[in-house]
Formats: C-alpha cells, sequence, structure tokens
DNA sequence: AAATAATACTTGCTTAAGTCAAGTATTTTT
DNA sequence: AAAAATACTTGACTTAAGCAAGTATTATTT
C-alpha cells in the first residue's frame, strides 16, 4: 500500500495528538480527568443513561465507572434514580451542580478551542471547519 | 467569536481522539506505554540526543525519562554515551535491538494506519491527505 | 415453580503512568 | 573560591485503569 499515504497520515496523527493535549490540558490541570470529564459531558448530553450505556458508549471498564460514578454522588454532581422496573439498573442524571461542572469545562474547552484558532482570519477559520468537516465523513466508514 | 466553528472543531476532536484511540491501541496492548514509544520514536529519527533535549522535545517529566531510559538500557534497547565535554549528560541512542523494536512498533502503527483507511479509494486517500496537510498548515502558527 | 443463567452494578486487589521534590555530580558564573 | 545553574537520579506518592470475584436482581430453562 502507499507508503507516502500512511506516512502523511501518520505525521498528521502525531501533530494532532500534540494539538488535543494542548487544548485538553485545562481539563487535566482541572479536579476532573479525561475520562471524567467525558462522562459528564455524556450525561449532560443524553438526558439520563445507565451506567451500562455510559460503559457501551464509552468503552470503559465498569469497575472504573462504578467508582466514578459513586465519587460524583459523593460530590453532589450526580444523581442516581433506580430504575423502577429493574432494581439492578439507576438513571444517571446531572444535579444542578453537576451541570454548573459542565458548563465550566465546556466554556474552557471552547476558550482552548478559540485560542487554537485565534491566529486565523474568519476566512481561515471556516476553511478549516470544511476541511476538518471533510476529513471526518472521509474516516467515518457507513 | 464564532461558536459555531468552535462547535464544529471540537466535534472534530472528540471524533479524532476515538480515531487515536484505535490507532494507537497496538501500541497499548504492546509491552511499551505510549510515551515510551514516543521515546523510541524520537530516538529513531534523531540519531543521539540527550535525555533534556527528549524531555524537551516530548514535554515530560524529567525524573519519569531518566526512569525510561534505565528501564531501556537495562531491556538492552538503549545506550549511554557520556558526553566528553560534560560528563552530567549522556548521548542517547538505540541499539541494534531498540531499532528492531522501533521496526515492530512502526510497521505496526503502519497496518493500523492502513486500516484505517482501507475502505477508500486510491483518490479518496490522496484527497484525504490533502486535507490533513492543510488542516496543519493551518493551525500552524509561524 | 425451582434451578440455572444472565445482567447491572460493586468491591478488593493490583499494576502502571505520571508528578513532585529533594539529592548528587558537574559545569558555569560571579 | 563561592554561588548558581545544569543534567540527571532517586524516593515517595497519587491516581488512572484493569481484572476478577462478589452481590442482588431479573430472565431463561427445564
Amino acid at each position: 500500500m502507499g507508503n507516502d499515504i500512511i506516512h502523511s497520515i501518520r505525521d498528521f496523527n502525531r501533530f494532532y495528538t500534540a494539538i488535543l493535549g494542548v487544548v485538553n490540558h485545562h481539563i487535566l490541570e482541572s479536579e476532573y480527568s479525561l475520562t471524567e470529564a467525558r462522562v459528564i459531558y455524556e450525561l449532560h448530553s443524553a438526558a439520563a443513561l445507565t451506567a451500562r450505556e455510559l460503559k457501551e458508549m464509552l468503552q470503559i471498564d465498569e469497575g472504573y465507572l462504578s467508582r466514578i460514578i459513586t465519587k460524583f454522588v459523593k460530590n453532589g454532581i450526580l444523581r442516581k434514580k433506580q430504575v423502577k422496573s429493574d432494581k439492578r439498573a439507576y438513571l444517571l442524571e446531572l444535579t444542578a451542580k453537576g451541570n454548573k461542572v459542565f458548563e465550566a469545562i465546556d466554556q474552557q474547552s471552547d476558550v482552548q478551542v478559540a485560542h487554537l484558532i485565534e491566529h486565523l482570519g474568519k476566512a481561515e477559520q471556516k476553511k478549516l471547519v470544511e476541511l476538518v468537516t471533510q476529513v471526518k465523513a472521509l474516516l467515518t466508514r457507513e
């Protein structure tokens, strides 16, 4: 297979790994891990999820997730509601405080990305969006 | 600032985080960590480096790096040569065995990226390279 | 209906990654 | 010659994460 192509992609992967490192730095410096932030993010997007669903979505160890959930409940950012029709399962939702935590992380993420593209003019920024949208489209198998 | 733009970039970041996870999975399952693989990679590219230079390039803790180096020397994949003009510093080079380790990781990385783009035709693959090259160019401040 | 298997989550144990700070040897600056 | 800076090492610690066994509940089989 075309090694030039593969090597170009790999070069980009290394480059973008560094970019993501910079952009995610604020999360790693917050009191939440990247995985915890993803949990918060998912819980904010989907109204209510069970641990099992979260585990599937994020592809993380269920023991680890269980501990994250316990910690979040203790912190008061997450609420568990036992499912009536299945007492083993719990629907998870962010509390008001949890939503605030989400907002804070989310806003900071915006700021980081804003920094990333602040040196570009509006047209270039739009071009960038077009480019990454096409990249995503190409790399998404239907 | 244009929030649509920022949100599009962030969406791509999430997408590409998952891509990188898949592509790097084989390293995490090898006997080396991602950081160790990066060390091996850098030492392969640049003929000889000091720990300090490596630390700067990879932006990692020097204590952690020191331990990685010790481990690599013990494993026989890395050689330290004390710098004559500065006895505190050591030039680091991969041994023949180290180069083989690099080759193995490198080849596997090629395979992973090949999988990533195997569903695309040649023209689409070239298009993809063009796209990511442009993305990198835009995100690289001069 | 009772036994068996599967599911949803929890808990204990362990490892490995990574950080921080203090320590040693050497080199540079004052 | 003393003080400061540099290159690296070491000890002590934290935390992310994985694995496996355990508990309670629900679904399936016989």
